[in-house]
DNA sequence: GGCAAATGTATACAGTGACTACATAATGCT
DNA sequence: AGCATTATGTAGTCACTGTATACATTTGCC
């Protein structure tokens, strides 16, 4: 008889308030489902119709910003590698927490699609910017280029860095545009 | 009366069944204090006077790591930054729980001095490979070089290549050991 | 209209980190 | 040696978590 005993849109919702609550907290370990549904105002199990576990939330949150990420190389990559460098690493300080999470892909998970776009997506940039090289190089490029920003924003958002000055941590932009993978 | 009321080196056997129990279950988060503490035959408790909370003994443990990275380092730094990638893939890939742990530093725990050694041992590989740069330079290389090598072995071991490293170099998936860092 | 599926609620359980109060052993001072 | 202090253990408790099971309500389809 409730008006609202359905929400209507709690998955979304959900994966959502877990993005706010990363904000509020960056640690993915410390997210709570029933703090989560209380504070949507949904029994603590509610949850659970949308997602078999914890885990999947994090999928879903995780694959989130993956397409995000995506989207917003997609529309810069003019830039190149630069573009790749620019909008991971502003995703990571913006938001500790979800970076954190996207560095895991459960196989058969929503991150295995999404991160294989955000990848395409690097190289597409790459390839603006080195030119017609054969595509497997390209890709080893791409994924060298990805493995050097994640690299150094885990870095720093960690703390590991903390203290150095300045001029000793070099940036992802440049560092992305040297990494180079061997075959 | 009873013989052995005081366990002796509680503190020591903490760490090193933490680290056991990282390898069963590479998830940190999975990781309970209590369950430590029944393994070892102790009350649940006890382990709280060695450490002030969870986080201080996996602060602990990850600065193991990261000595054990740079004693591991020091043998073999002839070789430059393929001795880095050697080394940290072969922790990551031995211990993923124990990589996990070593991307934080709390600020004034032990990973902040462990880290700091490990750092100044890749700078010592890295000089030994490119010669007599200018300091500067040679720091943020090191960093670079660590931020690559991390990288990667976070892309693979989270499974975010999963599917394309087979395809991109038949047969081996150390892509880490492949990692260059161009000048 | 009625019935099945989707989506919500209520309740329960075992496990956790952490706190307090107390017991015992080890250490060091006189 | 004797004794007080400190280090290190135990016992018991609390609030909280993820998740399972059983039941209620709503929605959508025939």
């Amino acid at each position: 008889m409730r008006k609202n005993y359905h929400h209507g849109d709690l998955r979304r919702r959900m994966v959502a308030e877990a993005r706010l609550a990363l904000v509020r907290n960056p640690d993915p370990s410390a997210l709570s489902i029933r703090e989560l549904a209380r504070r949507i105002g949904v029994s603590q199990n509610a949850p659970y119709r949308h997602f078999p576990d914890r885990d999947h939330l994090l999928d879903a949150l995780a694959a989130v910003g993956y397409e995000e990420a995506a989207a917003g190389l997609a529309e810069r990559s003019v830039e190149g590698i630069t573009a790749v460098a620019d909008v991971w690493d502003t995703m990571a300080r913006r938001e500790p927490g979800l970076a954190a999470l996207m560095q895991r892909s459960v196989p058969g998970g929503e991150v295995e699609l999404a991160s294989r776009a955000w990848l395409a997506e690097v190289v597409r940039a790459i390839e603006l910017e080195v030119g017609g090289e054969d595509p497997e190089r390209l890709v080893r490029r791409a994924i060298g280029c990805w493995a050097a920003v994640l690299g150094m924003t885990t870095l720093s958002r960690g703390g590991l860095l903390a203290g150095l000055d300045e001029w000793m941590v070099p940036g992802s932009a440049d560092l992305a545009r040297r990494v180079v993978v061997r075959r």
